[in-house]
DNA sequence: GTTCTTTACCTCGAATCCGATATATATCTG
DNA sequence: CAGATATATATCGGATTCGAGGTAAAGAAC
């Protein structure tokens, strides 16, 4: 089914969310500040509803507009439970991406420019994934999540960014100073 | 422009290749033994083309069909430059998949099914990504590289997965345990 | 010599997700 | 009270990628 329909879901299973709720909760999840993107998100809950995953009921908003509170029904308990059993293969391009860039980065030959683009990775892994929250949509910092394994997830999360920044921080120092002296001793290099 | 459409222009820029030997080189750089689809891997050539970005001289084959060898051409590297100077920004649901599976994972309230999931995620972190191939499309290994960077990028990934493995192990075994106990002594557990 | 596997390429339909764009309302700011 | 901002939903076109399926030719297995 694909990993946004699987996190609407998930949400869901603790508790009825509006769309707009649920962008912020799922963006979060994926340790963004961006949101996901409203037609991503309208389309993907409609086609749940669809599909008999969930139901709606249209509520006054809060603050504004009129909310459809989503409720998720058996069938989409059963969904989410196969997939969570069963999940969609990994896509090739998934999970890769800055190993990648990162495999070709050479072929950017100024070390300079390379800094740059490891400074980029070093401030997105600094990005906070945040993966759970309460009924009111405020985070569940690690040290008050009620299960073990949740507790354990967000901190090996955490703790696998550390290493890789830790590496970043050396090799970025390390071309900045290769950079420096570049830029200070080699006329082919001055821009 | 796309993670495949980079990788395809990274490698090319080492020297030309044909489709069947690019589509083993990515497979291998995103650390999946399963290769890219062919439905994916030979649209993508041609819109490369298309764009200007490599040529193609058509060879005969080494062994059965003649292949069509590929060449990086000067916009090509522009484009591969330019994307990694500022590559394209990761999609919510990219580099997320597994962390959105493990965030909903008590969803499944057996824990030996909970357990089999991890299994399958530590099987996909051991899978080993070898992101430098020579000419010949030996794998090079991380002792054999040529520049301490390359040589830190494949110790770094290596390391983060061992990490995570070493975290899902103690986390397999805690569920197997408590699922061998449920299944001893609670009846309504067993199968 | 027929079949199987590997090499090598291609087309088509479908799914997922994005960005741009549009709409409407309530509250806060000046 | 005019305008900006936050809430809240929706449509549309486009990019990326997959899977299923098809073509063809060389060499190995039986």
């Amino acid at each position: 089914m694909g990993m946004l329909k699987m996190a609407i879901l998930g949400f869901l299973r603790d508790f009825p969310l509006h769309g707009y709720d649920l962008k912020n909760r799922v963006a979060a999840l994926a340790g963004h500040v961006r949101p996901i993107a409203d037609g991503t998100l309208y389309p993907t809950i409609k086609k749940l509803e669809e599909a008999g995953c969930l139901t709606r009921r249209t509520a006054p908003g809060s603050v504004a507009a009129p909310r459809h509170m989503l409720e998720i029904t058996q069938e989409g308990t059963d969904q989410l439970r196969r997939w969570l059993r069963n999940p969609e293969p990994v896509f090739i391009t998934d999970d890769n991406k800055w190993y990648v860039l990162l495999a070709f980065l050479h072929h950017l030959d100024n070390p300079r420019e390379q800094s740059i683009v490891l400074a980029r990775r070093r401030e997105y892994l600094d990005q906070p994934t945040q993966l759970f929250y309460d009924e009111q949509g405020r985070p569940v910092p690690p040290e008050q999540l009620d299960s073990p394994f949740r507790k354990g997830l967000m901190q090996i999360h955490r703790s696998v960014n550390l290493n890789e920044i830790d590496w970043l921080d050396g090799q970025i120092a390390e071309l900045d100073r290769r950079a420096g002296y570049t830029v200070a001793h080699g006329a082919a290099e001055r821009s």
